[in-house]
RNA sequence: GCCCAGGUGGCGGAAUAGGUAGACGCACCGCACUCAAAAUGCGGCGGGGUAACCCCCCAUGCCGGUUCGAUUCCGGCUCUGGGCACCA
């Protein structure tokens, strides 16, 4: 062993022992329970980030745990391989989006490798490959024909000058990123995949996820928006026809003083056809982006269609208006406005005149007649003709049946979800297996016909989608009449490819389906492991997948995920850390400089892996000053001198053992149940500092420091797992860290004899006394009221009564003066 | 605009079930070692009062509440971050 702690040393040697050794490529074969530990896959964008760095680490650090404990560890990596950036790339330097895209990886690879990851590098998965998205294409052909998958049209972001589709992300204040000038929404159509028929499903299963963070049931809770109410029809006066809104607030509908319906809403349209200066309105709503963070902050807008509808109940003609901020996507599309109680008709009522009613008292307050404010609470309604004085919530059920009596209403469910469109108009995405034909209409690629394969030599210039002008791809025969089709030339959303990747990893080399009997071994993931930023969407869309591909008969469990752990990001100096703002960290560079271990045990140690995570060079610093420490320490220890001299257990051996296994159960409930590392290595490093402190040199006092050495290297080793493995091989030259067991916890060391608890007066701490541990409460109050530094509190005063907290407090509250 | 988080010393953070606020690390200061420096080791380190390392007071973004006791629970506010369906 080598005086001296040398990274590039220690973590060459150990990759390559776990290479050879083949340690973490895995099989199902295996009588020990599996565990299927996954980090999200990353986008190929050129080079990791710290981002990578940590989400690997936190992953890796759990795989390795748990195979210690005895699991059957699978933990596979590949490369979420389509996208915008590779296009983006491809205008810019002329690379065609599948060489720049196969670079990457190869070098991303290489750098994830020097991570020193226990990862099976055997599985490893390319979702451009066609042996991969060919079974996105043969589930969407399944979706197809179970009508899961439909066309309708979408609006989207169309940039004017550039003549194509823009990404939400491509639009800065509703103008084009290129072009520079305001976009426009535009009508296409689209293939939809009916989440909407899961919405319940999705939601009621969060419920049976108590491995994931409240916080993101509670996001996902909301983004499904189940909401219960009544669907409300409110009769055209000039012609035959309702129009419908949806309402959670019926208790309220005493209270409409006009309809909103969105610019798109067939009523609109109608009533532009004869006032250009309505069309005028519409058509300016169509200026902007179609992001709802876009449409949600402009001033609201609006304008009189001139039409009227009837009331339900009253038959009270109520004007109709256009509002820019009544989205076409919720519910109807249409909402009933009651100015006095909904804050958004509020303000848009006061804009243009438009009357206020209102309809509810809540609480004592009184009623308003001119108000300033719209008050959005439950309350008795007033001025409500036969429903005056009922509470709101009996309201909304009198009122819907009132409606339904008339037949110009219904309860119901309405979901904030919406169907997702996976249509996108770009090149560098699975192709939609779909062949249009004029006479037999959108048909189905045959399964003997996939993969529908993405040429991959082509020239991007950012203007359309270059696969609409490859005749060889875009021409084709109808496979069901034989006459001239054209294929679909719209790919898929790559939010789709990874709805499923954590399945295809089980089998990733099946050629026979999307997933064979392997993933009934190994789903659902047992951890998994990624940002907050993808809480929704990417979440809700791999639980959907998860539930297509049960119902398609596939697998067999619910969930996709039973854990989940959502990292937090890696900040420099108060912000997030990103080229533009030029305060990125070089992972390669720092692994040059201090080796992985280092890297590693810094990000873990910084902070909880779900918080924000603060760069700091000192604080890496500081991670190897530590290393190479406990590397000294092995290495001192090794060199120890022969001694005969047996030597006695000490007490402060006695309470090093005891430290010890007190740290043995801390650190396995921080890695187990509570994933917080930061503290299991504080508390590891304080287990060094004690060892430290340690004079005695005979062969008791050297037994201890061997034990708690090698259980140190063991407990460190999840997280520094490079350095673990060298010193755990000096430490037991004949045997290897790669079998070794998780360390067992010595009860018999844990006991005490004497605790200290503290003493408080009045809740504030006024003392501290030391105490056997099966005292009675009687001896401690009492010991503790004669406290001399208690004592001088209590004098003159009466004790009120003593609070007892075993192992913790004495509180001595005492009597008001 | 809507939904979800977070705010504790000079800094990152700890306090796990309402019970000693500031573990552990960084930075800084002092000392030892050294011709010197680096490295290493030892000690100190929230603010204020005080002759005092006795002790007391203040202090976990702000305001209020519940409690014997609140960083932790509740209400209101504020600032920062994540998401908002075509970035991934």
């Amino acid at each position: 062993m080598q005086a001296q702690y040398m990274p590039s040393e220690v973590e060459s040697k150990a990759q390559q022992d776990w290479e050879s050794r083949r340690a973490f490529i895995v099989d199902e074969s295996s009588d020990r329970p599996k565990y299927y530990c996954l980090s999200m896959f990353p986008y190929p964008s050129g080079k990791l980030h710290m981002g990578h760095v940590r989400n690997y680490t936190i992953g890796d650090v759990l795989a390795r745990f748990h195979r210690l404990n005895g699991r059957n560890v699978l933990q596979p990596m590949g490369w979420d391989a389509f996208g915008l950036p590779a296009e983006n790339a491809a205008i810019k330097h002329g690379t065609p989006p599948a060489d720049w895209t196969y670079n990457n990886i190869d070098f991303m690879r290489g750098q994830l490798k020097s991570l020193g990851l226990a990862i099976d590098w055997e599985r490893e998965i390319a979702t451009c490959k066609p042996d991969y998205y060919r079974w996105e294409q043969w589930l969407f052909i399944q979706l197809f024909e179970k009508g899961l998958v439909y066309k309708k049209t979408a609006q989207v972001n169309w940039d004017p000058v550039d003549q194509t589709v823009l990404a939400n992300e491509q639009v800065i204040d509703g103008c084009g990123w290129r072009s520079g000038v305001p976009v426009e929404k535009r009508e296409i159509p689209m293939y939809f995949m009916r989440i909407t028929d899961y919405a319940e499903e999705l939601l009621e299963e969060l419920d049976h996820l108590p491995g994931w963070p409240e916080q993101v049931k509670t996001m996902q809770r909301n983004w499904i928006g189940r909401s219960v109410g009544v669907e409300v029809h409110f009769p055209l006066l000039s012609e035959d026809g309702v129009l419908k809104v949806f309402t959670t607030r019926a208790d309220t509908l005493m209270g409409v003083t006009y309809v909103a319906v969105a610019a798109e809403h067939p009523l609109a349209e109608k009533a532009a056809r004869n006032n250009p200066v309505l069309a005028r309105f519409i058509q300016s709503c169509r200026q902007g982006g179609v992001s709802e963070a876009f449409v949600s902050n402009l001033e609201k807008k609006g304008m009189s269609t001139g039409d009227y509808v009837r009331h339900p109940l009253t038959g009270e003609a109520l004007p109709v208006w256009v509002a820019n901020y009544v989205l076409m996507g919720y519910g109807e599309g249409a909402v009933m406005a009651v100015p006095a109680h909904d804050e958004r008709d509020f303000e848009f009522a006061k804009e243009y005149g438009l009357p206020i009613k209102p309809v509810i008292c809540s609480g004592s307050e009184r009623i308003m007649s001119s108000c300033d404010k719209a008050t959005t609470d439950y309350g008795v309604l007033i001025d409500s003709g036969v429903f005056t004085g009922l509470s709101s919530k009996e309201a909304i059920i009198r009122i819907a049946s009132a409606l339904e009596e008339v037949g110009l209403g219904l309860s119901r469910v309405q979901y904030r979800l919406r169907d997702w469109g996976i249509s996108r108009q770009r090149y560098w995405g699975c192709p939609i297996p779909i062949i249009h034909c004029s006479l037999c209409g959108d048909v189905p690629v045959p399964e003997r016909d996939l993969p529908v394969i993405l040429p991959e030599a082509v020239t991007v210039t950012g203007a359309g989608n270059p696969l609409a002008y490859m005749s060889a791809f875009v021409e084709t025969t109808c496979p069901r009449c034989g006459s001239e089709a054209h294929r679909e030339t719209d790919t898929m959303d790559t939010f789709v490819e990874s709805s499923w990747y954590y399945a295809r990893y089980a089998s990733p080399d099946s050629s026979q389906a999307m997933v064979d009997d392997r993933a009934r071994y190994w789903l659902p993931v047992d951890q998994y492991v990624g940002g907050i930023e993808h809480a929704i969407l990417h979440l809700l869309y791999a639980r959907f997948f998860n539930k297509l591909m049960r119902d398609a008969g596939l697998i067999t469990n619910n969930e996709p995920f039973v854990n989940l752990l959502t990292q937090g990001m890696v900040l420099k100096d108060g912000s997030k850390m990103s080229k533009s703002k030029g305060n990125t960290v070089d992972p390669d560079q720092l692994i040059k400089q201090y080796g992985a271990d280092t890297a590693r045990l810094f990000m873990m140690f910084a902070s909880p892996p779900d918080q924000s995570l603060e760069w700091s060079d000192a604080g890496v610093e500081g991670a190897f000053r530590f290393l190479r420490r406990l590397w000294k320490t092995v290495y001192d220890f090794m060199a120890l001198p022969e001694t005969q001299e047996v030597g006695q257990m000490s007490v402060e051996l006695i309470a090093l053992r005891r430290q010890l296994h007190e740290t043995i159960v801390k650190v396995t409930d921080d890695y187990g149940r509570r994933q917080t590392f930061n503290t299991a290595i504080a508390s590891i490093m304080e287990l060094m500092n004690s060892f430290l402190k340690i004079q005695e040199v005979h062969l008791t006092a050297r037994k201890i420091q061997r034990e708690l050495l090698e259980n140190m290297v063991i407990l460190l080793s999840p997280i520094v797992p490079h350095i673990c493995y060298v010193l755990y091989g000096a430490l037991r030259p004949n045997e290897s860290l790669l079998d070794a067991q998780w360390c067992l916890v010595d009860e018999e060391a844990l006991k005490k004899e004497e605790e200290e608890i503290v003493i408080q007066v009045n809740g504030r701490l006024r003392g501290r006394i030391t105490i056997p541990v099966n005292a009675t409460r009687e001896w401690v109050e009492s010991r503790a009221e004669s406290d001399s530094q208690v004592e001088r509190f209590l004098a003159g005063k009466k004790i009120r009564k003593v609070v007892f907290v075993p192992h913790r407090l004495v509180n001595i509250v005492l009597e008001n003066e």
